[in-house]
DNA sequence: AATATTGTGTAATTAAATTACATAACAACG
DNA sequence: CGTTGTTATGTAATTTAATTACACAATATT
């Protein structure tokens, strides 16, 4: 926990002198780190010792230390905090806050990923005869854009957005292929019916869905990416976002896995592209 | 920039004490926050005033001021720093880059995106007649993605991954149409034919693309992203998350330019979709 | 109401950082 | 190759900041 939360958490167990501390150092914590423990004490209106007690208080050695730890909480607090959009911003404020709550939902995301699971997907998706991407609205871009990316690596690959079709591919799947299912809340009736159609035809079915979800029960392994979701805006933006890096990883895992004479065949997928293109170098679209 | 990076940076410009303080900073950076001047002096071999005018060098007031801004720094980790996939990286490694990269992209695309441009576009596509997204390769998801989102404004919005129907469509554009041309690179030749195309009916047509690009230069109004992207995987990443960021922000502008009784209709389409849901609130998929 | 107990401030002390100054290393120039 | 100017570095003095020790005040507790 950082100090800011941990001032905020133990507000109660505070004296009435260490609360204006306290007050004061919420209100301009930016300040804070700046001025000595004499300026401090003078705006909280208290004594110097009082504010030196405050800081042990809070697991500190003293006022410097603490104020090291302030520093280091408004560090990673100011940028990465999930602000939501008002109704009033303008143009400025608008995109800073979804910049910033888009990389604040990447932080939690990759604080919350299991690795472990990350590792079994590549392990099983390396392995796989045919990869199935599906998805329904929102989440068929993702399903698109994973398409996309394995298909450089010459692996069969499909991906659907309608459900007849993705019923048919999952009725028809076997041992060996692989299904990854996308989707943000896991429950979509429709997608939780094709990971329960592939798996009863032995397909390994992948879920990048909410953990605990009904799709994420149907699924032999889940990739969950709990993320703060802006509900204001009723639309799915971090988490999609966040499902786009956990394709990049995914591929990137396959490409490491598959090794050094492998990556040449992704260049030469990438070299077949130039003559779409305006001279100089570069990648795909 | 931070305190780390400067030392990085500036290394050059040290005299060979002040080299010395630098190396021992940057071995072991946690220690020095929590060490005195006269013990960093002592572990770096050299007095006390040189560790403070090292301090001054990076335009911090001094050693306690220069502890502040270092504990800022390491507080995020190695957040900010590009940090290309290496051969041997194991599942943790890589997945902590491509988030890290992954965010650092979206800081180098906030501070660089250009706001006056972003508030002429929503203008332009509040305005819109109809409105179209094409996009090629990796970009088509992207395209499909803003699909999904401005089709819940109740627009008329069309997403074409076919280059026959995007000229099609282009063709047929007119005054008060926007055409929205989606490309990493911007040199993608059919994509700047179906600009120039859209252009000459009178379409506005805005790029998401790189600036001074082929593409950049057919269109009425361009949104450039210059990402780093890491070239040694041979796929777009960064690039389009940030893209995506783009349309979530020209997609909230949209809703916050439209007002409030605007949004209750957003929140109809997502009750919309209840039906195709299993019990429980949430958004899209 | 008396007495612990805890909280708070004043003043003394200690520790830390900074400044001023002296000397050393180095570079430019005759 | 020595002289002189410049920059770099260290020593010691000074200043500033933080901490401690102690006394008094407020609040509980019996």
């Amino acid at each position: 926990m950082n100090v800011l939360e941990k001032i905020v958490s133990s507000v109660t167990s505070f004296s009435k002198s260490e609360r204006k501390v306290a007050d004061v150092i919420l209100a301009n914590p930016q300040v804070t780190i700046h001025s000595s423990i004499a300026a401090l004490a003078k705006m909280a209106d208290v004594s110097e010792p009082t504010v030196n007690r405050f800081c042990r208080r809070l697991d500190t050695k003293g006022f410097p230390d603490f104020k090291l730890h302030l520093a280091q909480s408004l560090a990673n607090g100011t940028p990465y905090v999930n602000r939501h959009v008002e109704e009033d911003d303008g143009p400025e404020a608008y995109t800073a806050k979804i910049f910033e709550s888009t990389m604040a939902a990447l932080d939690t995301a990759r604080q919350h990923v299991d690795i472990n699971t990350i590792n079994r997907a590549v392990d099983v998706l390396t392995q796989a005869k045919k990869i199935s991407f599906f998805g329904l609205g929102a989440s068929a871009s993702v399903a698109h854009d994973a398409q996309n990316k394995f298909f450089r690596f010459n692996v069969p690959v499909v991906c659907f957005d309608d459900i007849v079709m993705q019923r048919m591919s999952a009725i028809n799947s076997s041992d060996g292929d692989v299904v990854v299912c996308i989707s943000h809340t896991g429950r979509t009736k429709n997608l939780c019916d094709i990971a329960a159609i592939a798996r009863e035809n032995d397909a390994t079915v992948i879920g990048i869905t909410a953990y605990d979800s009904p799709l994420a029960r149907e699924c032999t392994l889940v990739l969950s990416l709990d993320v703060p979701e802006d509900t204001d805006m009723y639309m799915p933006m971090a988490s999609r976002v966040a499902q786009l890096v956990l394709i990049d990883i995914l591929a990137t895992g396959f490409t490491l896995r598959r090794g050094s004479k492998f990556r040449e065949n992704l260049k030469k997928v990438k070299d077949s592209l130039r003559g779409s293109r305006f001279e100089k170098k570069d990648l795909a679209n």
